[in-house]
DNA sequence: TACATATGATCAT
DNA sequence: TGATCCTATGTAA
């Protein structure tokens, strides 16, 4: 489940978890044996979540880089449980806690070069400190794609995938295909308000729950039932939770999108 | 048992 | 735009 928030969440208990300690790494899998070994018995220094990128520092000057691409997933053990099966990349082991990954896009020790680079090319990431609105309202604006289209993009925004571009463009009324230029400022600086508040809510969560407070009928945000959680996402022919017309999809940049048509219109 | 799908991204055409 | 990579899961056959 990556997006943006499931990396900084992870990056935050990994931290409590693996951090001032020495680790011992290793590949069940095989195929980041080498990696795996070089980082075994090293303490970590401190992790760091940039948009969807999870970074570890190790001493010696180790980086560890794991992108979880769309299948990549950690699964979090104690120690004194057995260890899963199946096909663990990299396992790091702490004083009680065990880090599984499977799946991941990319899991690889990297130069500090690469690292600078990875995060020269990200957008501003809403998740982080002094991030600026204004930096994601040029970069937006700049757009002649679909506004769906442009929040996908990392350089214009750095950890919105699927699920959140859509809830957001529901959430401010916005429809999908309008081109990002057509934004005005204050839409666009809206747009990116839902963003923080909405990662926000993700991070602490640790999932994906965009309705609202007075949308849920007084659960609270946490207790809300699975299948509730969401406005439009995978929604298509479902009733629109707010005025009932039958949601929509498509397909926008390469993947899909769901909206209502009556609460996000095409004319700005 | 097989297939479709998934909250991602890159590369070839 | 389509193929491809990584793995797990749910549904169909």
């Amino acid at each position: 489940m990556p997006e943006g928030h499931t990396i900084h969440r992870l990056a935050r208990d990994q931290r409590r978890d693996l951090a001032g300690h020495l680790v011992r790494a290793s590949s069940p899998q095989g195929r980041f044996a080498v990696g795996a070994a070089d980082l075994d018995g090293r303490v970590l220094l401190g992790t760091e979540a940039r948009g969807k990128h999870l970074f570890h520092h190790y001493e010696g000057s180790r980086l560890l880089y794991v992108h979880l691409g769309l299948i990549g997933k950690f699964h979090r053990d104690r120690l004194d449980e057995p260890a899963r099966l199946g096909e663990v990349r990299l396992r790091l082991e702490g004083r009680a806690m065990r880090w599984d990954l499977t799946g991941p896009m990319r899991c690889d020790l990297i130069a500090v070069t690469e690292y600078e680079q990875i995060v020269s090319d990200l957008g501003p990431d809403p998740l982080r400190r002094g991030a600026r609105a204004a930096d994601f309202v040029t970069r937006l604006r700049r757009k002649r794609a679909p506004v769906a289209a442009a929040l996908l993009d990392q350089t214009v925004i750095a950890g919105i995938g699927n699920v959140y571009r859509s809830e957001l463009l529901f959430l401010r009324g916005i429809h999908p295909a309008r081109p990002a230029a057509t934004l005005d400022e204050d839409e666009a600086h809206q747009l990116w308000d839902e963003a923080v508040a909405q990662l926000r809510l993700g991070l602490r969560l640790n999932r994906i729950v965009t309705i609202s407070a007075e949308d849920r009928y007084g659960r609270a945000a946490g207790r809300v039932p699975a299948g509730e959680r969401l406005y439009v996402y995978q929604r298509a022919g479902l009733p629109c939770r707010r005025c009932g017309a039958p949601i929509e999809r498509a397909v926008l940049g390469a993947r899909k999108v769901w909206w209502c048509p009556i609460d996000q219109p095409l004319r700005a």
